[in-house]
DNA sequence: TTTTTATATGAATATGTATTCATATGATAA
DNA sequence: TTATCATATGAATACATATTCATATAAAAA
């Protein structure tokens, strides 16, 4: 059993090292997924999936104060996630990215914690 | 244009409040996306994507010594994102979670650096 | 049994980053 | 202009966690 499998291994070693994207990519990705893994920047996505919300608004749906949204949203935007546009003393954020949305609507799926849209 | 705006605002304020998920499921999410977030663990997913590969082998495609890749094991066998079976002196790990494999192949070709299985 | 090989793990350290506080900026109203 | 409202941001703190080192466990070989 041993020897077969020790080529099967080897083989398969092999082509994951090919396989293995260039760390710069890797690190790309990883961004992306930290970006979306704090709870805090998680709820403003969700807030934010219905459309654009003023930063006092996400800071009441997501919690937390003012200062403390402004900074994620900041990390978010840095990540290209959301956008932002200022309509008089207001500045309203969006979503930008609908591919990483789409990862939390999977995630959100696979909790079985999706509500349905009205 | 300010007042109609208000009340769209506010019309999608209750909507994002109502569909807000509970903090448990927003921190299991969470949860999920960190597990994939932090490169060293991308590595390892990515290395095992082929196939089942034991720890040495691990550590050799995805960099690092071994002790912290079977620190980054135990963190995604924590978080039932992949699995292991003892054979002989060796501990083959595999992904067990392929939902999240998902994630991961969707944010390889979003970058553009999904290469061509053969 | 003793030794060797493969993996796991506790503790310490180092690093990263979320939150808070105080304050700055930017826009509007008075 | 001054005052007020909405948001942004630098700095400090607090907290989380990745990595390393030393060592423990587990299986097989000698």
């Amino acid at each position: 059993m041993a020897c077969d499998e020790e080529e099967l291994h080897e083989e398969r070693l092999k082509r994951a090292l090919a396989k293995m994207p260039s760390d710069e990519n890797i690190a790309e990705m990883g961004e992306r997924f930290k970006a979306i893994s704090e709870p805090s920047r998680l709820k403003i996505l969700l807030a934010l999936s219905d459309g654009e919300l003023c930063v006092e608004h996400i800071a009441r749906v997501a919690g937390g104060n003012q200062s403390a949204v402004s900074h994620q949203l900041k990390t978010l935007k840095d990540n290209r996630i959301v956008k932002s546009r200022r309509d008089g003393k207001k500045v309203l954020y969006s979503v930008s990215d609908w591919h990483v949305m789409a990862m939390i609507e999977l995630a959100k799926e696979h909790l079985g914690c999706d509500g349905q849209d009205d």
